[in-house]
DNA sequence: TATAAAGTCTATCGGATTTATAGAGTATTA
DNA sequence: TAATACTCTATAAATCCGATAGACTTTATA
């Protein structure tokens, strides 16, 4: 499961992305339109700003908007951002690689095949599965379930 | 990431399954072989036990055993197991359901549908592989990778 | 039948993390 | 220059995680 932050952070992305049009969007919109409580979501935007996939106006109509294109903003990224790595175990990340104790001869380990498959096709979803192409997807209602 | 629970248990599994010839397996072997904490593993086993894949003996010349088939073993069911739905969201799980607050529609929500697509592939990946695979795995040193 | 071996059960603990709130402070712009 | 809106720091409650302690029960076997 991810955390309530990266789910806020990526419904918070899409609806600025879905606005994009609109210029700045208020925190306080953001917040109540996607229940999010308030205080929190003005944590979570700051991290993405400071990820350079957001900025902020401030002073009167001002807000935060998207300043990368939404097909530059992958769940991968976003997820890593606020949950750290992908993968199921330590061993078979890159970014947070730990070496198991349990494991005598990690080239072998059969174990460690099997979460590396598993990461290996999450981040392939996740890197194809932009902010554009989840609004592509939000507009056709009969989907391939 | 999965818990350390859940990585002991696979852990011990795995050693259960490679030495099933040998009758049942001391906790303290599994725990020292494995650098487990071995008050921790008995939990992890007991719980084990409960869940119908592993019997024990008391006494002298006592310990733990598999009473499934290593082929019926399944990594999926061992993480549900010990760390509950494997989806990243609780709108993509059947047993854990829970409705986002965020999402006005869930039918049509994009970021619904990508975390369906990881969870389809996650749950797929490990229900193919069983104890029986790992073990496979393991002895074949060269790997397609 | 005593006893040692081995699993079972309950309780508890500290620490980390997560989620959330409060409030003062700062920058911006109409 | 006042209203607006973002920024920062601190903190707190709740939950979860990893681990340990110790008393208890069951069993094999000498």
């Amino acid at each position: 499961m991810i955390s309530k932050k990266a789910k806020y952070a990526i419904h918070a992305l899409v609806k600025l992305a879905r606005d994009r049009e609109k210029g700045p969007i208020l925190i306080s919109e953001i917040s109540k339109e996607g229940h999010i409580p308030q205080k929190f979501l003005e944590a979570i935007l700051l991290d993405l700003k400071r990820a350079g996939i957001l900025n902020s106006k401030k002073g009167k109509g001002g807000g935060y908007y998207l300043i990368k294109k939404p097909e530059e903003v992958n769940m991968a990224d976003v997820l890593r951002l606020f949950d750290g790595a992908l993968a199921l175990l330590p061993c078979v990340t890159y970014k947070y690689y730990e070496r198991c104790e349990e494991c005598t001869d990690e080239l072998t380990c059969g174990i460690r095949r099997v979460m590396q498959q598993v990461r290996d096709e999450t981040v392939r979803i996740l890197k194809d599965s932009t902010l554009a192409t989840v609004l592509a997807s939000e507009k056709s209602t009969y989907k391939e379930q």
